[in-house]
DNA sequence: CGGAAATGATGATCAGGTTCAGAAATCGGA
DNA sequence: TCCGATTTCTGAACCTGATCATCATTTCCG
C-alpha cells in the first residue's frame, strides 16, 4: 500500500472495470426484482443469479438486503436533491419555493413506489449499511438546503419567526415526511395529489393558527417553561 | 358454529383462560429477553422457551417477530391514550393541551426506548400483522383525540384557521411524529428534553411565518390553488 | 516473463424466522 | 362417563439472509 497512492486514479485498471461492472449487473438486477416481486418476495439468491455474481458478491456491494435499495437510489437522490433546490426562484414565497423543491421528490418517488416506501421507512432511522448512511447524508443535506431558504426568506422579510433557521427547518422537514408517507401509503399515489397535500400543509405552518390580530405579543407565559 | 353464538361467553372456560395465560406468559417472557438483549439478539426460540411455550405456538399469537413488540405495547398504549386526552385541561391554550397529552406518550416510551424504537418505526407505515393493526388503530384514535381538542380550540376561538380540523390535527400529528423519531433516535433520550423540543415545535405551528402583522388578509392569494 | 502479494469472488454453511402436518387437549352431547 | 368433533399446540423441516474459509484474478516488481 505504502507508495501505491502514487499511481493515483491513472487508469480504470481491470479490477476496477470489473467492480464497476458488477455494481451496475447487481443495481440493475436488484432493481428489477425488487420492482417485479416486492422487497421480500425477492431474495437474494435470485438478484446474484440475476447479476450473474455469487452470492456472497452481493455482500460485498451491500451490507445487507436493505443496503440494496439505498444502493440503488443513492446516485439519483443526489441528483434528485441538486435538481430540487437548484430549481427554486428566489424571489418566489417560501412555500412555493419549498414546494417546487418537494415537488421532484414526490415525483422521483412515484417512478417507483414500492421501493420509495422501503426508502421513505428510514427516512429518520438510523440503519448501519454504508449505503443506509449515504441515504440519511442526504438527508442531512436536504435539510441544510431548506435552512438556506429558510435563512433568505428570513433575511428578505419574506417570513418572519424568532426560531432559528436550522429549527424552523426541521419543523418543515417534519411536515414534508410525514405528508410524503401518508402519501406513499396510498394504493396508487399520484403526486399531483401528494403535492397539492403539502402544499396544504406547509401554507398552514406558514399562516400559522394565531386566533386574531392582537396588538402585540402577551409580555409572559402563564408558566410552564420547560 | 351455526347455533353455537347462542351460548355467548357465559363463563372464561378452560380453552378461554389457558390460551389468556399463554398469552400473558409470551408477553412476559418477550418483553424481558427484548430488553435484556434487543429486538435482534432476542431469538424466537429463546421466547417460546422462555415463556414455556412451543415455537410454533409463539406464532397463533403473533404474525410474525415484530407483532409480538405490538402484542406487548398495545393495551399500555390504549391505557397511555386514555390518560393523555383525558388529562387535558379544556381552558388550557392549545399547545398547552397538545404538548400535555404528547408528554405522557414521551414518558411511557422513555421507559423502553428500545422496543420504542421499533415502535415508533411504525408510525405512518402499515405492516401486516393483527396487533400491527391494533396499533394503527390507537394511532388514529390519537389523531381523532387532537382532532377534537382542535374543533374545541377553534369553537372557543382559541385559535383560527381556515383549514379543517382533521387536516390540522393531521398537521399536528406530523409535528409530533417527526419530533418523537428525532428524540427517540438519540443516546439516550430524555423525556424533558423531547418534551421541551416538542413545544417548540407546536408553538412555531401555532404562531406561523407570518411575514408582518398585515392589515388584514389580501382578498386572493397569487395563483396556484391545487 | 515469473511469481508473490494483494485484492476480489464464491458458495457451502450457519442461524434464525416461519410454516404445517400431525399430536394433544378441550368441549359438547348422549 | 365416553366418544367424536373442534380447537389448540408443537417442533421438525424449510427458507432465506448473512458469513467466512478458500479459491481465482489482478497487480506489482525484479
Amino acid at each position: 500500500m505504502k507508495r501505491a497512492a502514487a499511481k493515483l486514479a491513472v487508469q480504470p485498471g481491470l479490477r476496477e472495470r470489473n467492480k464497476l461492472d458488477k455494481l451496475e449487473r447487481i443495481k440493475v438486477a436488484a432493481a428489477e426484482l425488487f420492482a417485479e416481486k416486492g422487497f421480500d418476495a425477492a431474495t437474494t439468491r435470485e438478484i446474484a443469479k440475476a447479476a450473474g455474481v455469487g452470492l456472497g458478491t452481493l455482500f460485498l456491494y451491500a451490507e445487507d438486503k436493505r443496503d440494496i435499495v439505498f444502493l440503488i437510489f443513492n446516485d439519483e437522490l443526489d441528483r434528485i436533491t441538486d435538481e430540487a433546490f437548484a430549481s427554486a426562484d428566489p424571489a418566489a414565497p417560501l412555500d412555493v419555493q419549498l414546494s417546487a423543491a418537494f415537488s421532484v421528490f414526490y415525483r422521483a418517488f412515484s417512478k417507483n413506489v414500492p421501493l420509495a416506501r422501503i426508502l421513505l421507512k428510514e427516512l429518520v432511522f438510523f440503519s448501519r449499511g454504508t449505503q443506509a448512511q449515504r441515504f440519511h447524508e442526504g438527508r442531512t443535506r436536504t435539510i441544510n438546503c431548506i435552512t438556506k431558504l429558510v435563512e433568505d426568506a428570513l433575511k428578505s422579510g419574506k417570513i418572519r419567526a424568532d426560531e432559528k433557521p436550522e429549527f424552523i427547518s426541521r419543523s418543515i422537514f417534519y411536515l414534508y415526511a410525514g405528508a410524503v408517507r401518508w402519501w406513499i401509503v396510498a394504493e396508487r399515489p399520484s403526486p399531483a395529489r401528494g403535492i397539492a397535500d403539502l402544499k396544504r400543509v406547509l401554507a398552514l405552518q406558514l399562516r400559522g393558527l394565531q386566533a386574531a390580530a392582537e396588538p402585540a405579543a402577551k409580555p409572559r407565559h402563564k408558566g410552564a417553561r420547560g
